[in-house]
DNA sequence: CGCTGCTTTGAACAACTTCAACTTCTGTGG
DNA sequence: CCACAGAAGTTGAAGTTGTTCAAAGCAGCG
């Protein structure tokens, strides 16, 4: 807030980084409005000082006062079983917005956690709504994302339902190499932030079978697997398997 | 269109009924905005001839023109997976919306098919949007709605993930229930609108299972059994096995 | 009456999980 | 800087859950 022109360039501490100058805004809210309506937005996103791994942004249970985006690192959302344990929903990348599933009654059902050094635009609800109802390329731009997210809900509702552990993991590891690339970054090498555990769990499967499904796409030259880090190598392949339940053969020749 | 005070209350065919007299609207999109403004939500709506069995409400690769509300009956939505297959989305009872998913990208990724005869509200979606810049309820209704369907894909997504095959089912179960008793139907006694094949497609299950788990839950008491119709005798011994995957010693006592 | 399509039931099979042991990594304190 | 403890990841073998295959039962309909 107290926002002086020069604050919305780049402030003190190298964070406060106006929209227009943010290498996401394409990705994110401001996408397709216009350069002045950008500035009203940008009086109402607040830049935070940046989340450490493990650090909450939300708990479960809090009332929604903010939506908020990812500018660097990466969040998990996650909601609890009745029997306590974690069901990982998604991971957040930057310039993917979060909490947009709290509007409905106002609070969080989730809990959203950094997987990594993290910073974050929080944008307060009201503000935000009142500004949508001003400008009409934002209210769109809402609509757009929400439903956005719904369609990739409904993407992964298929994977979970109808898809083999290879199929999953395919899928997962193509829908980051894409992110990733869309958002400017290698998209055949990268990082990942979660755990197996993590990954294992939002794909329902168990850590083993995860564990194992790397070694044997790694073994099928598929990708080369250090740690944490993943080098895709045969993204046509990859591509196959994420797909394709048809030719049982082909895959017991690559694969074994 | 072309609407004169009277064919807001009911036209000759008996399906022309306003908003403000429709039963479904605390459900659907008037909820929470002024009676003055109904009216205006009202000349946008436009009645259909209702659809009957298997009938197409739009295709998957249809540009997006309206969003829907079902009226009465029940609409499936479902993709396709590579191959073909059919992963069926959702199951959508009166009062609930469709095509909010095609926004994102101005077309449908899904096709809706009645399961039953159906009535339907179009909306065309250009006019719904121009008036929710101007009602500031009726943009927030929409965000709501969207949020609540993102809220509800998370929750199926916990169900796909971690549970049973018996944990599935009586969630299904239960989720019919409770929204057939929101709607001012039976919550204890319902006719199930879609085959074996759907309900065991939509829980990412074989047919042969959801067969066997029906008669299971049959002979356990928990529901009474008749073709297409339920009835719903022990809803706490379905929520507790909806629930919970702890205590696997009362589940293999009520089950087998 | 005899289709056809949907549902149910049984038995064999496969995919993934669970359990258990072992290895590798990480970070913390001496 | 090393040692050590705990966490995370990998690997193998046994066990389950749900699938697949096959066949029979049933309702609706020309």
């Amino acid at each position: 807030m107290s926002e002086t022109p020069e604050s919305k360039v780049i402030d003190l501490k190298g964070l406060q980084i106006a929209c227009q100058s943010c290498g996401l805004h394409e990705l994110c809210l401001p996408m397709g409005i216009h350069p002045d309506e950008m500035d009203r937005l940008d009086t109402i996103i607040k830049r935070r000082r940046p989340l450490h791994r493990n650090d909450f942004l939300y708990h479960s249970g809090d009332t929604l006062t903010s939506l908020y985006a990812v500018r660097s690192g990466s969040i998990k959302t996650y909601s609890l079983t009745g029997e306590g344990e974690e069901q990982i929903i998604g991971f957040h990348l930057p310039g993917e917005l979060l909490g947009l599933d709290a509007i409905h009654d106002g609070g969080h059902h989730c809990s959203a956690r950094a997987l990594e050094t993290t910073s974050i635009c929080e944008i307060p609800f009201e503000d935000l709504e009142s500004l949508a109802q001003e400008i009409p390329g934002l209210q769109h731009q809402l609509f757009r994302l929400m439903s956005k997210e719904l369609q990739s809900d409904e993407h992964f509702m298929l994977v979970l339902g109808k898809k083999t552990s290879e199929e999953r993991l395919s899928n997962f590891l193509i829908s980051l190499s894409t992110r990733f690339s869309q958002r400017g970054f290698s998209g055949t090498e990268f990082n990942l932030s979660m755990s197996r555990n993590d990954i294992a769990n939002y794909l329902g499967l168990a850590v083993e079978t995860v564990s194992r499904l790397f070694t044997r796409f790694q073994n099928a030259g598929l990708i080369q697997v250090n740690r944490k880090l993943i080098a895709i190598k045969n993204l046509e392949g990859l591509n196959e398997l994420a797909g394709a339940k048809c030719k049982k053969v082909d895959k017991s020749i690559v694969l074994r």
